[in-house]
DNA sequence: TAGATTGTTAATCGATTAACAATC
DNA sequence: TAGATTGTTAATCGATTAACAATC
């Protein structure tokens, strides 16, 4: 393992890898060179190489890399081999939407509590899991430990329940709100927003 | 403006810079910097610029930059200065909760027609638009010369379903499938997925 | 005018690619 | 052994930042 600082640039396209990997998996392929990875994924064969090679040497000459070992070694890196509780914070469609996704499973994630400031949604049970009051969001948040959470608010809420989030200890926030958080430097955030997405490939049209 | 090839990082920051314009602009405010934007984004000021001035200048010395003046040539350089018309393919929750956003008002995008294989949910409407059959998929596009079209099937079904797309004519495809999509060069691409966004965070904590 | 801020240049920094010895 | 493919180095390419003349 090499003790430099890892470009954020890297660590962003190994769950890229590994759900490549993990695709292969499960078909039952058991072996992979980078390059039939790289061509899976329209990376060069190259650039994976040199972005695994910077966490150890996961493969072998002549053979590539075996597939179980190296997810298992990318999960370990990316800490996903283990379940992370997850919240979400606002019950409305896209709320909703990811409390009833399946697509958690096996990459580490589970969702644990839902969140809302409606009255109306508050008791009411999605996916079998209770809504609960955001008067309890920052004492459940430090009872379970929660570091992750997804904020499906409002933009206009967003600010304000991020900062809430932080105060009771979250570190990684999935922001479905389209207006920039303000959050200190040891709390990640990571951006969905349909329109940007969008945005950004009208240009080439 | 300038003739030479933008790189597609540049491009990728433009949605980010009109959304913050955006939101001043709501807040009643004219006239900004590349200091004030950079702040409140968290990109530095000499970027901005730089990014900004690949497309002709756009400000002026010593006040800078007239933010509904700004937000015009940004939308004219994204093609947002009009409304594409959206379909959604695969109404599970994630498309239903996508079908209902309000958040493309004002973006440059309308969710216009809704699909799915699904006999039980064909014929049915949701926000007022009626789901049709996977069947006329094809002749839909062409009809209504669709060019986008967000992507919300099983990621079995997502390659399959992609080809469709991009056959009957579609140049920019959301991908909420968790998995990669093989396409020609002229059709771009972006992927939405969870649980990669969040793996990306957890190497953090 | 004086202060502020742009657009742009040059310098720095970082990422990607090509190539190949090592070796399975 | 011969063929394949890694890990790594050096070269190339591209992006970001710092600095400042121009000018509103």
């Amino acid at each position: 393992m090499n003790a430099d600082k890892i470009p954020d640039i890297i660590i962003g396209r190994l769950p890229i890898y590994l759900r490549a990997l993990q695709r292969l998996s499960d078909k039952g392929v058991q072996n992979t060179s980078s390059q039939e990875l790289g061509d899976m994924i329209g990376i060069s064969a190259a650039q994976i190489r040199k972005d695994i090679s910077q966490f150890g040497e996961f493969g072998k000459q002549g053979t590539g890399y075996s597939i179980p070992f190296l997810i298992e070694r990318l999960q370990s890196i990316l800490k996903v081999n283990r379940i992370w509780d997850v919240i979400i914070v606002g019950m409305g469609d896209m709320g909703h939407a990811l409390a009833r996704y399946n697509g958690f499973a096996n990459r580490g994630f589970k969702v644990t509590m839902l969140f809302d400031n409606d009255p109306k949604k508050i008791g009411q049970k999605v996916n079998n899991l209770e809504i609960f009051s955001m008067d309890v969001l920052s004492e459940k948040i430090k009872q379970n430990r929660i570091k992750v959470a997804m904020l499906t608010v409002p933009a206009s809420a967003a600010q304000e329940v991020s900062n809430q989030l932080v105060k009771a200890g979250v570190k990684a926030i999935l922001n479905y709100a389209p207006t920039h958080l303000n959050v200190p430097p040891d709390v990640r955030v990571q951006h969905i927003d349909p329109a940007t997405h969008l945005q950004r490939m009208t240009y080439y049209l």
